[in-house]
DNA sequence: TGCTCCAATGAAACAAAATTGCAAATGAAC
DNA sequence: GTTCATTTGCAATTTTGTTTCATTGGAGCA
């Protein structure tokens, strides 16, 4: 079975192509073109293949939560009983189901999991605990920190 | 004379617009209309004042780090001595600066900033780790965590 | 009720951008 | 030097975004 991240064959111009549009995906071709020497036809192609090959993940709207009502950040670090790959595959399957589970990583260190959630309120994260954590023979603990401020959001990576 | 700020007021159809362009932004504003029963150039009008009135944050493309050569995700908690508002404020600064940096939260808990940081590699971390944590006497300890698989990576915010 | 005012809408016209077809340029393998 | 595969730029075409404008549907009021 094929890797599905294939080999990234990633020129210099994928690469100015990549951080610009990491920054803003609005932008018309035809200014990518005129920023990294390249005709908006060229640009295009290059955009399209990567979207096909993985290397662009998606295409998306950041929304301020705050500006869509109650919304809280949350943070869980969580400690798993049982590490085996089984087990792994089935925490990482549960979390990636959740709505309210924004960013979900499988790390090394004192924690197993570190989760980013977003829910409109105290009430919305409790429930999910008990359904999550509690409901989850798995977990040995969770630690919770609640975002007071979002200081700086984004998914930017480094290309250059 | 209109009022140039308005409170944030998002009906029904803004909400289902978010949810789409939250998922996909780049999906024709027809096809948008389509979808919540509302003509391409009222769509057109409700994101752009959803734009302007800061509820859209930004528009980007999601790149996958692993397809753009070398790049690892960590996780940062770090917990500072002097927890004055000056101070706070100069974290933030000095961490918003970061390139590195690509999420900031100030939280509640057992740490008072958690920070999610992308770089090519190690030797990256530990030289970001010199500058930012050993060379600011106001960081009391940092936990990393580093991660070994970005099982779901969003920053989607629920808007039903 | 009948009236104006105002904000928001849709249809159509219009402008801009994306996409495609194609010939030429580039470059690697032989 | 020839061939083959890739990538490019230009121009034509299609699709999408944006503006215009007349209309609709209230809200407030005499």
């Amino acid at each position: 079975m094929r890797n599905p991240v294939h080999p990234p064959h990633l020129d210099d111009f994928d690469r100015k192509i990549l951080a610009i549009l990491q920054r803003d995906n609005m932008t018309p071709q035809r200014t990518i073109g005129d920023a990294v020497n390249l005709s908006a036809p060229a640009v295009q192609r290059r955009i399209k293949r990567m979207r096909e090959e993985g290397v662009i993940r998606a295409d998306v709207s950041v929304v301020e939560p705050d500006a869509v009502g109650q919304s809280i950040t949350i943070f869980v670090e969580v400690e798993v009983i049982s590490e085996t790959a089984e087990q792994i595959e089935q925490a990482k399957r549960e979390f990636t189901a959740a709505a309210e589970i924004q960013q979900c990583y499988y790390v090394t260190g004192e924690a197993d999991f570190i989760l980013v959630i977003i829910v409109p309120s105290m009430a919305d994260y409790e429930a999910l605990t008990r359904r999550l954590f509690f409901g989850n023979n798995n977990v040995k603990r969770f630690r919770t920190f609640v975002a007071m401020d979002r200081v700086k959001v984004g998914l930017g990576v480094p290309v250059g």
